[in-house]
DNA sequence: TACTCGATCTCGGGT
DNA sequence: ACCCGAGGTCGAGTA
């Protein structure tokens, strides 16, 4: 058996006659794109075969690669940060591993394992590959998040709650279900929990709420009331709402 | 105010003097990549931006569009299929829309837009780029599906129901809340629902199985009994599950 | 289109 | 490490 361990760029550069072995640094860390006649076999939490047929690899300065197909923003194929990329040439193994070989012998076989999950690569054709040097690894900054709804309740929270009189308020309070979003108590010791989603809540949203609620009243003996804050919320999850006595309170963000 | 609209591999390869439109046909359908220095502005169901540095672009032929760094599988930020790219060209609305233009005025300026959602893509430089021409749509093929599981289970399914004659046993039963993956119903006419998971289960799948219980029981008056197969179910999953009288099936795939 | 849920979920935060 | 929950989840299936 003959495995070979090669650097993400060397193992675009190389056949299959390098045995240097590269630790990627910060500083250099270069990532690439190829476009090329693959196919793709990968076995771990699930196991799936990609016919042969033309894809884009791009793999990242942090070890993550994908295999891209035509259509739709997810990836085909994929494994996360962290993957070590080998070369292998001995053509049973490659038989033994589940690949056909179907149009002859591959220019790269290229094995990518990540823990217990393992990801092959024949490259028939390469029709084009792409070296990034210096790839931003910024992050982006989200705003409207339903944590930035939360914030907008909390300037005025008994605006939401009219008949109430608030005499404390919390925010990500721990249950063991979940953290609260907004926990309300009332001159009458009264936890109101409220859930907020972002968009149009559905069943789900109202079954957490009720969680949360069964740990208040049940665990903790308290007196609850519930509410769902959203934009909108789906038909069911209205009915399912006001069979368990869990109130909509419509907000959004202007 | 002016906008030209190209076709995407149109929007790498000009700058602004095209106005031409051009729809894409499935046989002619190509994607590109783009690596440069670039500016993100998002606004849709949250809003972003991202600082401009080296980014990788992503089209593909079916209006799908991702902006990668160098980490992580997934995109910075994306558009889904059938998202139309349009230049734009006037520096006024482009400061409107929220670019600083940093690095003074970009080679391209791409707006991915996609029914309320909006993505502008600042191209100050190009590193490389490349057209993926005859882009395959294949699929790949999954086996170990929580689907799979189910068919596993129904071979034996009294099994794992030991105290418990079948009389019927149906799949995907609907009711409001969603889809029962396995209804069993014994000689005393009893429900016994189960949830399947193929990975350890949370609390969010005990509160499936419990609206599906309280569909069969509190809307239609049936006797019920509810589980959830999994091969492990979270502390808190175990829990909540006993004090709502819901059995936890260990199932795996051997 | 609206709604629900699985996913090789991925990713981030806590313990 | 693992546990756990959120997500612009994405994308599939169904009504």
């Amino acid at each position: 058996m003959v495995v070979r361990i090669l650097d993400t760029e060397k193992a675009v550069r190389t056949d299959y006659g390098d045995t240097r072995r590269t630790t990627m640094q910060k500083e250099d860390a270069v990532g690439f794109t190829l476009y090329g006649k693959i196919e793709v076999v990968y076995e771990g939490r699930a196991s799936s075969t990609l016919e042969v047929g033309n894809h884009l690899i791009v793999c990242k300065p942090d070890g993550s690669i994908a295999i891209h197909g035509g259509e739709l923003v997810k990836p085909l194929n994929y494994q996360g940060p962290g993957t070590k990329i080998k070369s292998i040439k001995d053509k049973a193994i490659l038989e033994d591993l589940g690949m056909n070989l179907f149009s002859g012998v591959p220019l790269y076989v290229l094995e990518a394992k990540n823990k217990k999950e393992t990801l092959l690569l024949a490259v028939y054709e390469v029709h084009h590959k792409s070296i990034m040097k210096n790839w931003a690894c910024s992050k982006i900054k989200l705003i409207k998040s339903e944590h930035d709804l939360v914030n907008k309740m909390l300037v005025d929270i008994s605006q939401y709650l009219p008949e109430v009189t608030p005499t404390f308020v919390d925010t990500e309070t721990p249950t063991p279900y979940g953290s609260v979003d907004i926990l309300v108590i009332d001159e009458l010791d009264v936890r109101h929990i409220i859930e907020v989603k972002r968009r149009k809540a559905g069943t789900a949203a109202v079954g957490q709420v009720n969680r949360y609620g069964q740990w208040f009243h049940d665990k903790l003996g308290y007196t609850i009331a519930k509410y769902v804050a959203a934009p909108q919320m789906t038909n069911n999850a209205l009915e399912y709402a006001s069979a368990h006595e869990v109130k909509h309170i419509p907000v959004d963000f202007d």
